[in-house]
DNA sequence: TATTGTTATACTCTATAACTATA
DNA sequence: TATAGTTATAGAGTATAACAATA
């Protein structure tokens, strides 16, 4: 592992957590539903990917604190975008899935993030924009950890 | 320019998304000061860089509306981090420039964060890091576009 | 006794609207 | 009349603490 506190390497994290905070700012106005919050659209995108999953599951990968997580699925579930079953086994839990409305919705935000990044990305090169999208899986894996 | 609602340019698009909020959300957690938040880091930073601005200035590099930067400025001069001079040809403006105390701690953030940084990237290969190094200075752009 | 999820409450950050001072 | 900055106020999102139900 190099070491992250000299040079360049040094560099890249402070280049990384300022782009990133300036860019999640920004990320909240592009917004495909106004009555959807950033953190609603990745709970949505989480359960697109792993499927099912409970409260305190999706707290921990959003990286949320369970009374958070509580009014994130309330909301969703109002606006029929999410699905609350009791749990098979532990009547404590409960397990949380997507609907087809979400679906439909995710489909949607996805074609509107394109345009309004693709306009912003006119700024960069075809060099620029390549090493943005290799290391795009990357960042999203760190985001994970 | 590619096409970016196709393929793996829009894979990247989502990954990019989902993974800056998640990130966003985690650096919070990782202040320097506790006292200090991330646009309020943010702010030294672009000073550390342009050395001095106006608050209208930084509003619109910081991406926030001038009333809340009027607010964020305050803090700042209060914790004795930013010095506040009249404009020398405007006396509607004014200067806002960081005060040795500023670069003393972004020395100390910058130190702290890569050991945050360097424990979550020890889940990361070399490549991995290498690809995230080398977009580091394009996101970073695409934060200011 | 430990764990999952909820309720009640408070805090932080940001925005909008209205205002003041200067250009 | 337009612009820079501020004040007052409201709203969104999250956290902590205390609680209920189940393991």
């Amino acid at each position: 592992m190099p070491d992250l506190t000299q040079g360049e390497d040094a560099a890249a994290v402070s280049a990384l957590r300022s782009a990133v905070m300036r860019l999640s700012r920004r990320l909240k106005h592009q917004r495909v539903d106004e009555s959807l919050s950033p953190t609603e659209m990745s709970v949505l995108g989480t359960l697109a990917r792993c499927g099912t999953a409970t409260p305190g599951e999706l707290a921990r990968k959003e990286h949320v604190q369970p009374p958070s997580m509580t009014r994130i699925v309330a909301l969703l579930e109002a606006k029929g975008l999410v699905r609350l079953e009791p749990h098979p086994e532990d009547r404590r839990q409960k397990v949380v899935m997507q609907t087809e409305r979400a679906e439909a919705m995710l489909d949607e935000s996805r074609r509107r993030r394109n345009a309004w990044l693709a306009e912003l990305v006119k700024g960069l090169d075809e060099e620029e924009w390549a090493k943005l999208r290799d290391a795009a899986p990357v960042l999203e894996k760190l985001a994970h950890l």
